[in-house]
DNA sequence: TAGATTGTTAATCGATTAACAATC
DNA sequence: TAGATTGTTAATCGATTAACAATC
């Protein structure tokens, strides 16, 4: 499955250059230049050359690039063209805020979301059902569940993690505060929201000009 | 205001030596190298070493560091040895969760959330009370607040913002999936959930290894 | 064909790592 | 004093930008 290594800085900028396609499309564009795209995202023409050429020549010399083609081609490579099966672990207000949110749209369908409080058994949210956290294994094995969401308190969370490597969980998606240990195959991404709240709080006293 | 300036990259690592001090702090133990700590968090004792050397020297030849002199030090590098006042605007279940989530211990107070919903008007979250969006300007003013996190839809947090940014407040943590454009003097944060999960998904189908 | 714009190589810039003299 | 470990300079590595030949 291994072409060229790509770094963390291509794939991390991937998803923005798929938004601004997306709406880019929406707005009935057909074709645009690296120029274009360029000056609407804030990027030099030269690095969306480089980064696109890491997956393949999509463009044409004298043209630019199809909207569409491209678009599409980039949803390929960050597999949001498939289906993504998830669940979310706690009940809590964070996993309920993310049941809600809308993440179907680009493939990831919430399948069930689990809790340890018996009162919750058999509730939905959002038409999703929360289970009881007895029914992991089971559940993720049958169901072939990829992504865990792991929103439960920072004390139980590796135990939870360890359990869904266990039955064959692909992905981690971390909430919690804390660096997740896992074997090599599992994918972990962490969302530390209290590390994104201090950087904001370095930026405001330290005052430096704007985007990362 | 300026010391030398900063990269980005440093920044960002600023709040883990921050998690991890305060770990190992809470362990009762007094001093570490650079050596220790790098093995600890799985980065090189040099780049330790160069990364705290930017904002002067916090160790001592021959002994390390004394743990809580630095964890300390780098609080006050971040900002959260200082009371930082907040507001929360959309009281969705995203605003929900953020209003419940306890950010105080690192100096991070929620004031107040906004709304548009009438029947909310008046409603406590977590003890903070729900105001109704018209009372906007004048509190911020009133209150002098610094921060204001954006949790609501897309098509209306650019019309917020500029409101927000009127006012004069100084940060704007952004939940919304888009790039907000602000002037000068305003330091914008962006949380972009859907990205994080684009690169999980990119994860999963090109394996390889990880941390960031 | 002439003009435009890509794909790609080369140059530059910045960040990380290594090395070591300074010093506790 | 000898040993340990920092602070800092130098070397390396990687990422970004510039330049341009290829080509639509």
């Amino acid at each position: 499955m291994e072409e060229r290594q790509i770094s963390k800085a291509v794939i991390k900028r991937l998803p923005r250059y798929y938004r601004y396609l997306g709406e880019i499309l929406n707005s009935g564009v057909e074709r645009i230049s690296s120029g274009e795209l360029s000056s609407k995202m804030q990027v030099t023409a030269s690095q969306i050359r480089q980064d696109l050429n890491n997956f393949g020549g999509f463009g044409q010399q004298g043209y630019g690039y199809n909207v569409k083609y491209l678009y599409d081609e980039i949803g390929k490579i960050l597999g949001v063209n498939q289906k993504h099966s998830m669940i979310i672990i706690g009940a809590g207000n964070f996993g309920h805020a993310l049941a809600n949110y809308d993440f179907e749209k680009n493939g990831f369908v919430t399948k069930a979301i689990f809790d340890v409080r018996p009162e919750l058994a058999g509730t939905l949210v959002r038409g999703v059902p929360v289970l009881m956290m007895d029914q992991l294994e089971s559940y993720v094995r049958r169901e072939q569940i990829e992504i865990a969401v792991l929103t439960l308190p920072k004390s139980r969370v590796a135990e939870v993690a360890d359990r869904l490597v266990k039955c064959g969980i692909k992905a981690l998606w971390n909430f919690a505060h804390l660096d997740l240990i896992v074997p090599d195959g599992v994918v972990v991404e962490n969302v530390h929201l209290v590390d994104s709240l201090m950087q904001l709080s370095y930026r405001i006293s330290h005052y430096d000009g704007n985007e990362e």
